[in-house]
DNA sequence: TTGTAAGCGTTATCAT
DNA sequence: ATGATAACGCTTACAA
């Protein structure tokens, strides 16, 4: 019972009050400003230390209508490359000391789009990173205007960023041709995610460019399940070689060719695409085509804060600077992994 | 050119202005306050529709000191456990109208994970829910003393809510037992992964229940690279049977018996836990063990508003609150999920 | 280089 | 049932 004060949080005023100094020049310390005699500096992070002084973010968000934080649209974050896409966001924006606001969405689902949408809208966001794998996300997304700087990743072509999804397929497509293969089919993602889809034009560009006859295309859900379904229409369409859209489709194909007597790769070659760690020890060990997502993550973050920092805000002559560069920066390039599930034809 | 004012974002400044009332009748309509008439509630409504008003929520924080935000300490969220984990966090905290803000960490590095607390708590968050499959992770925690409402996730027997980690183990080992199988192996998680020490538990009280022999007990790192390499002990140790701690490790392990020309499950027979989507359509199909995430989020996510709602706050009386019925709620049951990787031994 | 004064948009307190 | 007024903790002018 020794005092009855309501347990004040300690703030800039007891910081000054201890420093002997005026609040604004611990404002001005605490924000690094250039004018501040270095002795000065020193007392006031002498009483910070002392004191346990916190910032209170809501202060000075209400203050400088900015709140540090990132908003993350996480569409189907339960894939793969999603998943690794956000943690390596939450590093990038840590480091450069912003929070991350998450929400995840159904990406097929626009409602559940436009939900998470507003609920970070909600939140005064700096910026935004949407996940737009479907191009409903980006349809929602355009009818909503955020009124934000945004970077839209997971969405091939249409991306701020992206993996070259064309180049990746070619890439898989051509060590498929080049061990001699002619017959070869492309078990493809979802028709309306536009990764998938980049990723089905690559393969037929590749097949193009080869003069190779354009092999069959099986639609698959990017599951497993998907893949070990495929695994008898791909038996039945003859090919010796096969370009899944995804390394989970390439196992669970795996698994119905097994299942089905076809041993892999001897009778069929199968490329895969993401090098999941599951794809290396799988039997046969899988040959597929690996994406930095790291780096997607670090130019999305950086992109994001510069444009949120650089003033320009939510005014829409900055919207339609971002429009202008959107597709300027080129695509990270994929890279293939070579492991035993590609041999020669045998016929 | 038409308004050359600075665009100042419409408040419940102009609301009340618009709706002929005070800004604090605005607020009560905001808050849901029961004293207000039923027509000015419908006034205020109309206005706010009319204005598209948006609350500006630092400026409620700096007010009420509570953000409706929830900070997820996200350990090793490249997991499938804690990547299930959080994107059910996420749909139970936006249903309950809180924000998530999270972190991400590695909880074997001590350093990371007080950087990614400290980090959340610089963001004053209501709550904290953390992932501490690592012991370590847990210990910064004591060390640091959140100071608000927290749920310890992941935890096994340490965490606030889980899913009975022993229970699950039991099952598969009893699956295997009641197949016959008296030389059974255990493929573990690392060692100090309280999850992982749970299941290793689980394994011996099963055997030792039964009357079986202990068996070997490999250790992996969930990875399927750890499952692919322990092969040659599985064979080497004469076990018929395997429980792998995880799928991730089962496949890996699936895939190295393969390449060593040891059939599944007719030489050796494979049980796994979590129920990852390749699980059923791998060659053969995974017997494993699933365990029901969202539950656990929905659980985790009730008690961290609760707690942060009663108003208790930090203080210590809270928290000696919170560790005293820390272990009252009863784990969640995982359930065995029946498929071809088990059969009776061949000899 | 430092201090003073005036907000930022909401909620809390006390009236009415 | 509704209003007036003072916080909330910080930052941005503007002054000195």
């Amino acid at each position: 019972m020794s005092d009855s004060k309501p347990q004040r949080a300690v703030g800039v005023r007891d910081v000054a009050a201890l420093a002997g100094v005026s609040r604004q020049t611990v404002s001005r310390v605490l924000n690094d400003h250039p004018d501040v005699a270095p002795d000065t500096h020193a007392r006031v992070v002498a009483a910070m230390e002392e004191l346990g002084y916190r910032m209170n973010n809501a202060a000075r968000a209400l203050g400088t209508h900015r709140t540090r934080t990132i908003g993350v649209l996480a569409s189907d974050a339960l894939q793969y490359g999603p998943s690794r896409s956000m943690a390596a966001i939450e590093a990038s924006a840590r480091e450069a000391g912003y929070w991350l606001t998450a929400a995840f969405a159904d990406s097929g689902d626009g409602a559940s789009v436009t939900a998470a949408i507003e609920h970070l809208r909600g939140q005064a966001v700096d910026g935004l990173i949407v996940f737009a794998p479907h191009a409903r996300t980006l349809d929602v997304l355009d009818a909503l205007g955020t009124g934000i700087p945004t970077v839209i990743l997971h969405a091939a072509e249409r991306a701020d960023f992206s993996v070259d999804q064309r180049a990746g397929a070619r890439l898989a497509v051509a060590t498929l041709a080049d061990a001699g293969h002619e017959r070869i089919a492309h078990l493809a993602g979802p028709r309306d995610w536009l990764e998938a889809e980049a990723r089905t034009a690559g393969f037929a560009e590749e097949l193009a460019a080869r003069g190779l006859p354009q092999g069959p295309v099986f639609a698959g859900d990017w599951s497993p399940r998907s893949g070990h379904e495929a695994a008898a229409d791909v038996i039945a369409s003859g090919a010796t070689a096969v370009f899944a859209a995804n390394d989970q489709m390439a196992l669970g194909l795996l698994g119905g060719l097994r299942a089905a007597g076809i041993s892999v790769p001897q009778r069929i070659s199968i490329v895969g695409f993401d090098d999941v760690p599951e794809a290396a020890y799988a039997w046969p060990p899988l040959t597929t085509v690996r994406q930095d997502f790291e780096e997607l993550a670090r130019r999305a973050v950086a992109r994001v804060i510069a444009r949120s920092g650089s003033g320009a805000g939510g005014r829409t002559g900055a919207d339609a600077a971002a429009d202008a560069d959107r597709h300027a920066a080129d695509p990270i390039a994929p890279v293939l992994v070579i492991r035993d599930s590609v041999v020669a034809p045998s016929a």
